[in-house]
DNA sequence: CATGAATGAGGTTTCATTCAT
DNA sequence: CATGAATGAAACCTCATTCAT
């Protein structure tokens, strides 16, 4: 088991660091969701009480703080699959967590664009997605692919990406919209020629 | 159908404001295929080789200038959907309309995003968009829903926002991809249960 | 006698050119009282319905327009001097005088402002009120001076000056306490130890 | 009486960024004698040896610059009436503070004419002036007024205003000429019919 | 002569990032 | 380690003035 070097996962550190990084970490949960993850640091500062040097000591780029609040939530979206699986058949399961992944990500307003960004600092956010949660549905889809319920030209990483744009807030349109769209996009997962 | 004071439609005017105009679109069009709608303005003129005055004497909105760069390709759009309401059966012509407008803004990358920007003023664009594609595609909608080959809870709006959304561009993914996701969708409008 | 090359004093011109510069100055009048002398050459072009360049080509400077705007008050003013003398004693042709005159800068919001500009583009406007008011003022005064009624310190100058100053709007006071102050001012002229 | 925050009166705070703000003070006062209150933040910013930003932490508007300028000139001012009012007689205490008054505004080149901006932003630095000053000069002219040496129908406020006006550089005068006039109308209060 | 489009300097303001305390 | 002051580049937008039409 070794060290890790993530912020968010605490090793040996001083308490009050601690502190510190907790309350950057649930502050920038809440501005990402007023004003999105280009927000102003200082805003984040402020409302975690702390100075900016605190912040970029932790989390010397914006992905890390991006990454690191996400973390926590894309975990346990993976660990849900396993549960769903042995629950419900194949078709369900996957329909219930990808139910799951939609209601992660509608309630994350201005996150989901991060995914999008074009700036290279993103990429481990991406990749994090990836490596957690492509796993997660690989395993759903495959099983329901397989039992021939879902069309087999449709990758995890393609839904996870697909789902993640349709989540983007549409201004005039409540998350339920967003919600309904998604559940279009699953229904053509299941539609045969 | 006289005059239109928009700059992208010239009325009676100097020819020499007319090629600055025309400069400003076609800089506009490549800049924010490439930076983005919220490329400095800068960038924008110095491509067009105008002075950063010229483009706010023309469009002193950004979303003026981002209006008026699709315009012209938005009314082509709508344009299309006749045609193809009178070659093809129902399903097919809104399949290729939706082919159609997939294409557009797939090849727009940058200004999809434009569409949900929570800045008020562009809250234009997405009246456009309304005004001139809702219109069209809510005719082809309305044929094939009555022909009960699709779904009849979906609205030209939810589509017209939904494709858009799936039509950004996606880091690491080509535009093949959003067309293939856009197809899943289009795909789940004539799923039944 | 010479022709006279300042725009508001016709010469031989054509009619057209007449009534723009007749516009720019009645729009100039209105303009400058509400926005100030600084107020955008556009405002003021809008409102006489003339383009820019004609305003340029009248008025190269700001302060030929100023001065053009103020001409014909200052004249009426000074030209009433005489009939004051003729009518009324030394001190009350005096007091008389300064009134009109204060009445003169206190509707002139922002225009007497002008007079203290240190922009040595307004010196012509300066020279202006000593060439046309000065001498009305001194004979006055002089007469005044003479009779033992007013102290014989302060000049013809010292007063234009004085009263332009304390005729500049206080924001949050009505033009009525300029005009008190400048009262009080005129009787410290009369005042003895 | 004890914490004061406002950036011109120093609570704890780090030793530079006092001594920045001294130098800002300090540039700002160089600077609006020499360019006026209106003079380009870079001006100030120079003069001080601090980047832009600097000014813009500390003083966010123009006016919080031009007030904190001001702010010690004008207790000094108002802490002097007490000495004068035990030192003279109504009358002359009043005279000899009305002269401190005007010794102040008129080596304050430029800074006069901020009272009497119509920004919004400078209602603060009048307030500060009536607050300050009105009190002080109010007890003066009560009772000078009640010994029955000055007329009744002026206030302190009137005389505030009427002196800074009369305070304002006049091109080609010298500040002498301004103490003259301020006299003149002090010995207007004085004046009976 | 009149027009108004174009220019671009000039000002403001914001904010990511560094670094002295 | 934490702080937050300082920096200054970068972006915005305005407007006086020129000059092609």
């Amino acid at each position: 088991m070794q060290e890790n070097p993530s912020p968010a996962a605490p090793r040996r550190r001083r308490a009050d660091a601690q502190r510190n990084i907790d309350a950057l970490l649930e502050a920038a949960k809440t501005v990402f969701a007023g004003s999105g993850v280009d927000a102003p640091a200082k805003e984040i500062t402020d409302l975690a009480g702390v100075g900016v040097g605190t912040l970029y000591r932790h989390f010397p780029q914006r992905s890390d703080l991006v990454t690191a609040v996400l973390r926590r939530e894309i975990d346990a979206c993976a660990e849900a699959a396993p549960a769903l699986s042995a629950a419900h058949g194949p078709d369900e399961a996957l329909t219930k967590w990808l139910d799951r992944y939609t209601e992660f990500l509608a309630t994350k307003h201005g996150l989901a664009s991060a995914l999008h960004s074009d700036d290279p600092a993103f990429e481990a956010l991406r990749g994090s997605f990836l490596t957690q949660l492509g796993p997660a549905l690989a395993a759903l889809l495959d099983t329901a692919q397989a039992a021939g319920e879902i069309r087999p030209d449709v990758s995890a990483k393609d839904l996870l990406y697909a789902i993640a744009l349709l989540c983007q807030p549409v201004p005039g349109e409540e998350p339920a919209y967003n919600l309904r769209m998604v559940a279009v996009l699953i229904d053509g997962l299941r539609y045969r020629t």
